[in-house]
Parts: structure tokens; sequence; C-alpha cells
DNA sequence: GCTTTAAAAAGTAAACT
DNA sequence: AGTTTACTTTTCAAAGC
């Protein structure tokens, strides 16, 4: 196979903003056309969009969590139509409001398959999970970058939690350094 | 000085009251599983960390109670499948799960995965099968895992598709239906893991 | 803690045809 | 027996219970 990095793809982004003005939910999900409003089920508003393809939770405060989009372009994307459907209910919507990314969802593959058992004792116990019985994933979490790592037997893994595409990158060039280094990436 | 000296003996008697309800229920699911003595008094001995760790706050006793005795099967080698310690529960598999990983961490039980081959003595004994069988299965477990196939695979699920394959090739064929009731996994997961098997082996 | 939203990984499971 | 749908794990924000 190839370097590991260069199967990297991001999977999921996670954003969240504000409009800088309080709303209300219920007629916003009488006019914005595809809402789903349930607030006895969820305090937030559900308005989902097509292209590119995410969903916005939108609540009464204003503030909105943005998920779903395949990259950090895409959300910004999908919530500048979000600011425009808002402001054609002639709601005011600040001019640029900040968007932070608060967690980015990745997958990549290692091109080879893994014993996880071995891995499991290699990294030592007491810094993985794995329960095969509950979930097929081996659990890794990495100080730096501050990220969680799932591992699988046939050598793709995901890593979430990150903030920027970045960590992803960092990550897996760790993650494969320690197990080279522990001599279970070959065989 | 009095109230304060009353309500030390309230919440000492209070913790007495929840650690012999815990271990009242750790012996009575016990007993239902079957398990050995020996398990329950590990059981009783991980709760007990567990308790002087303060690792049941914002957990229920039954949950860590029984989550300590999952973890006592697995430390004494004789595991009970999540599916089996949850039918005698009072709380559901996923929190025992959850559960079990926590105190797991906390208490640095270091245990490993489960092997399948601990649930072979078990599983065979019910089916009635021979120690040929039981060997065999064994073997099968061995070779194949040692080739890489059981990352990621249930230990149960494992343990029930080489109990079939064996029991085929002794010549005490028992169905997948009755090796899927006693490891309480489907026949679709034992043909999965079944096909897996034999052509590992090589036995066409 | 829970509720909802999205997404991947691979295993298991149940409901259908 | 094969297909589809769905649930398991991880991550994160939001507001409210």
């Amino acid at each position: 196979m190839q370097d590991p990095k260069e199967t990297i793809n991001i999977e999921n982004v996670v954003a969240s903003t504000g409009i800088g003005q309080e709303l209300d939910l219920q007629s916003v999900a009488m006019d914005l056309e595809g809402a789903d409003y349930d607030p006895e089920q969820f305090p937030g508003l559900v308005y989902r969009t097509q292209e590119p393809k995410s969903a916005a939770l939108i609540f009464r405060s204003g503030k909105i969590v943005c998920t779903g989009a395949k990259s950090t372009d895409d959300v910004h994307e999908s919530l500048r139509i979000v600011f425009d459907k808002l402001r054609d209910l002639e709601i005011q919507v600040d001019e640029d409001p900040e968007i932070v990314v608060q967690n980015i969802v990745t997958s990549a593959d290692l091109g080879r398959n893994l014993n996880l058992n071995a891995i499991a004792i290699g990294l030592g116990l007491e810094n993985i999970e794995y329960e095969p019985e509950q979930f097929p994933g081996l659990v890794y979490r990495l100080d730096d970058p501050d990220v969680v790592a799932l591992l699988f037997g046939s050598g793709k893994l995901v890593i979430t939690g990150g903030k920027e595409p970045d960590d992803a990158k960092k990550a897996v060039d760790k993650i494969v350094s320690r197990l080279e280094e522990l001599g279970l990436l070959d065989g | 000085r009095l109230r304060k000296w009353q309500e030390r003996i309230r919440t000492k008697d209070a913790g007495e009251r929840n650690l012999q309800f815990a271990l009242s229920e750790i012996d009575r699911m016990s007993s239902a599983l079957g398990v050995p003595r020996s398990v329950r008094e590990v059981a009783s001995v991980i709760y007990r960390r567990a308790l002087d760790d303060d690792l049941i706050r914002g957990r229920s006793i039954e949950g860590v109670a029984t989550a300590a005795l999952y973890a006592a099967c697995r430390q004494e080698g004789i595991p009970r499948s999540l599916d089996e310690v949850a039918e005698v529960a009072r709380v559901e598999q996923k929190e025992i799960g959850r559960t079990y990983r926590y105190i797991a961490q906390e208490l640095s039980l270091g245990l490993e995965p489960v092997d399948p081959v601990q649930y072979v003595p078990r599983f065979c004994s019910e089916l009635g099968l021979s120690e040929e069988v039981e060997q065999k299965t064994r073997e099968i477990i061995e070779v194949t895992a040692e080739k890489g196939m059981l990352s990621g695979k249930s230990p149960t699920g494992y343990a029930a598709a080489a109990i079939y394959a064996a029991s085929l090739l002794c010549n005490e064929k028992k169905t997948q239906r009755e090796v899927a009731e006693v490891a309480q996994v489907t026949e679709v997961t034992i043909r999965n893991r079944y096909q897996e098997q034999i052509e590992a082996l090589g036995i066409h």
C-alpha cells in the first residue's frame, strides 16, 4: 500500500457559531421549510442543507451547531445557506459570525491487517480499551494531538476529537511509528 | 454535637446497608450463573475496591456490583458473556459494559481481552460433547487466531463457530442452532466465523 | 447523566424477501 | 440464504431537564 497519510479522509466536521440574536424557534419552525422542531424532545431546531449536505441545530439563544459537513469549507458554505435562510425570514444575522470548528472525524487506512490483541498488550492495557464483545475497534487515546483513534483489524482507523485537519496527520504518524517500534505493523 | 454523631451513625448504617445489598446481589447473580464461590469472593473484593476509590458516585450500586461480577469471572478465567450476565442482572447490558470498562480502567484490573478458548469447556459440556471435540476446538481457535483472524470478533461467536466445526470434524455433529443456543449468538454469526475458520485451515 | 445531529470503522442482529 | 436497516464505539457543540 501507500503512505497511510495519503489515505486520510475527512468524514465529518462539527462546528459552532451564533447569529448574535435571540430567536423565536416556534415561528422559525413555521416559516422555514423542512425544519424539525420538537422542544419536548430537544431544545434545538433541526435544519438540513442539501448541498453541501449537513444538519444545523438552531437554538433559542441564536447559537448554532453545524454537523455532517465533509470539510471546513463545506461548514462555512452550509452555514452561509442557513444564515441567508434566516435573513429571508427577516431575522437579523451578524455580518460574519465567528465559526469555531469543534471536532473533525477522519478515516484512514494503514494498509495492512492488525492483530488487535497484540497491539492491546503492546500499547499497554492501561492505555487502550479493547472489548471485542462490545465493539470491534480498539480505542487508543493520544495526548498530542489530543484525539481518539479507533483501530480495526482491517488496518482501517478512525481519528476523532481533533480541531484541525492536521491533527489527523500527526495522529496517524504517531500511531504508525508507535506500532512500528513495537514491531506490530509488519508480518 | 449529638446530631452530628447521629448523622455519622446514620451514614455509616446506610453505607453498611448498601454494601450488604451489593454483596447479596453478587451472591444472587452468582448463584443464577452457577459460578464458584471463589468468583463471588473476587467480585466482592473488586466491589469493595470500587467503593473505597469512590467509583460508585454517579453510578448505581446494582450496576457496579454486576460489573464487578463480570470482571471477576474474567479474572478467574471462567468468563460469562455480557449477554449471560445481563440475563440475571437488574441493569441493562449496555450499562454493565460501560461500568465494567470504567472500573477496569480505574482499578487497573489489567484484564486482557477474553480468549475464546475459555468458553470452550463450559459450552462443550452443555452440549454434551467429548473431550476430543473440546481439544479439536481449542486447536481450531489457536491456529486461526494465530493468523490474526480473531481481531475485532466476538469471543463467544468465535468459540461457537470453532465448536461447530470441531463437532463436524469429529463426527459428533451439533447443529448451528444448538451451538448458537448455548453460546447466545445467532446462527448467522456461527456461519460467518465457521466459513472463515475452515478456509483458513484449508479444510474443503 | 440524558435528550439530538453527523460521520466513519466492523461486528452482530433482526426483520424481510 | 441474501438484503436492508439498525444498533454497538468515539468525538463535539448547543439548552434544558
